[in-house]
DNA sequence: TGGCGTCGTCGACGCGACGTCGATACCCTG
DNA sequence: CAGGGTATCGACGTCGCGTCGACGACGCCA
């Protein structure tokens, strides 16, 4: 999980001291002011875990900042400003924690497997209020939507990646086009989680999702739970 | 896929005068104000076709059913109403489309689970504008997600039972608790079509949606993507 | 020291959506 | 034609939003 491009989207960056005006905020806003907009971060993440942004006015934000409404929109054009900002941050925690994980697989594929479901599980789980709220805003909003989709993607196509590796050195046969297998995986993970964290439709309890997870995982890819390690030949199969 | 409970939301009934208190409806809309009524959930999809719920304002469903703003109020209580009411429906539909098509399973496992998997894949997108709507006010309204849970659950219990059932008859090995995989195989059947409907992340074309989807569930629950039919012990395998 | 800009702040405005109340007008049925 | 339910809408008050303009505080140059 090495790539998976985390920047590069508009505006994204915090440019903070280095040029003025690409900063989520709508100005540049100023040194002092940083804590500020601190506050309003982490007022969102708190307000966040006890109800829907729908139901967050910006005026909630502003008040538990210590600020006035419109001096709200001194730091953030928009609610959705805040919440991207906040997925900004999360994401890229996620994207650290995945990294190359897969690049071992080989080694030992259950474990590494399950070490990168975990990640997952974990990414979203440490900051499961702002996931939900994302994934509520997703449909309304351009920009959460391609942030996410552009996450999504990158975990897409590490997993693809290495399930051909698999493949190729004859542990995995071979079956559906690896990408597709990704998705529909990646997308099985997604929801699964989003279920357990909100308490949402039916569910896994919160113990054993990797644990089903990972089952479903090994035996689309391998067609059975106990894939051989290294290069060596099959040898405990069969 | 019998049961799943359709009726019965608390806080749904309409406190009219007596009798027809079965609609959504906020009244009981008597005799020729039925049209309108009907014109109001035709106006909603329609305009849910190109912008999200939240972007449609109670003026605008009024307006497309040729009536005023506060005689919207008469026919619906809320926006969320007439999702619901929308859902209802579309939820209805698909019951009956999908019954059961899992009892028959031994005859031809990878037919029949297709079969399953394709009602719910057309259920989805026969009117995918108001399953999206759903799925985007799932966190907020209470009535929907309640709802959305039933039928999910309705589905994974199918899903489970016809599990048990080609364990029991020596198709398919043991391994995760039935549920268990039930709802990771059907979460991901939901958040698939889902991508693959709404533009939103990477997602698989349309066409080979569920032939991913049925593979991914063959070898979950099979370990092979060719499981035997009938009572009759393994023949043509291996 | 006094002028000047810019940072951070807010009061107040106008807008649009919401939900409700009360006044209708339109049937029926008796 | 009186009276009760059906169906409709005008008008109101409220609330959240986004913006504009004013005002104080600070730093910097002359």
């Amino acid at each position: 999980m090495s790539p998976a491009p985390t920047a590069a989207h508009p505006g994204t960056s915090n440019p903070r001291t280095s040029n003025p005006r690409t900063s989520r905020g709508r100005r540049t806003p100023r040194p002092s002011g940083d804590d500020r907009q601190l506050a309003i971060l982490a007022t969102a993440e708190r307000l966040l875990e006890d109800r829907p942004l729908s139901e967050i006015s910006i005026n909630d934000l502003a008040r538990g900042a210590g600020i006035s409404r419109p001096t709200f929109y001194f730091y953030f054009a928009s609610k959705d400003a805040v919440l991207l900002a906040l997925l900004d941050s999360v994401v890229e925690q996620a994207q650290t924690a995945a990294a190359d994980v897969l690049d071992h697989l080989a080694e030992d594929p259950p474990a590494r497997w399950r070490e990168a479901i975990s990640a997952f599980y974990e990414a979203f789980r440490s900051h499961r209020a702002v996931t939900l709220a994302c994934a509520q805003v997703r449909r309304t909003n351009a920009e959460v939507r391609q942030l996410w989709a552009t996450v999504m993607e990158g975990w897409v196509h590490c997993t693809a990646v290495a399930i051909e590796a698999e493949r190729k050195r004859g542990a995995a046969p071979a079956g559906l086009p690896a990408r597709d297998l990704a998705v529909a995986l990646n997308s099985m993970n997604e929801r699964v989680l989003y279920a357990t964290f909100s308490d949402d439709g039916p569910a896994v309890v919160e113990s054993s999702a990797v644990d089903v997870l990972l089952n479903v995982w090994l035996n689309s890819i391998y067609q059975t739970t106990t894939p051989q390690p290294t290069a060596l030949s099959r040898k405990k199969f069969r």
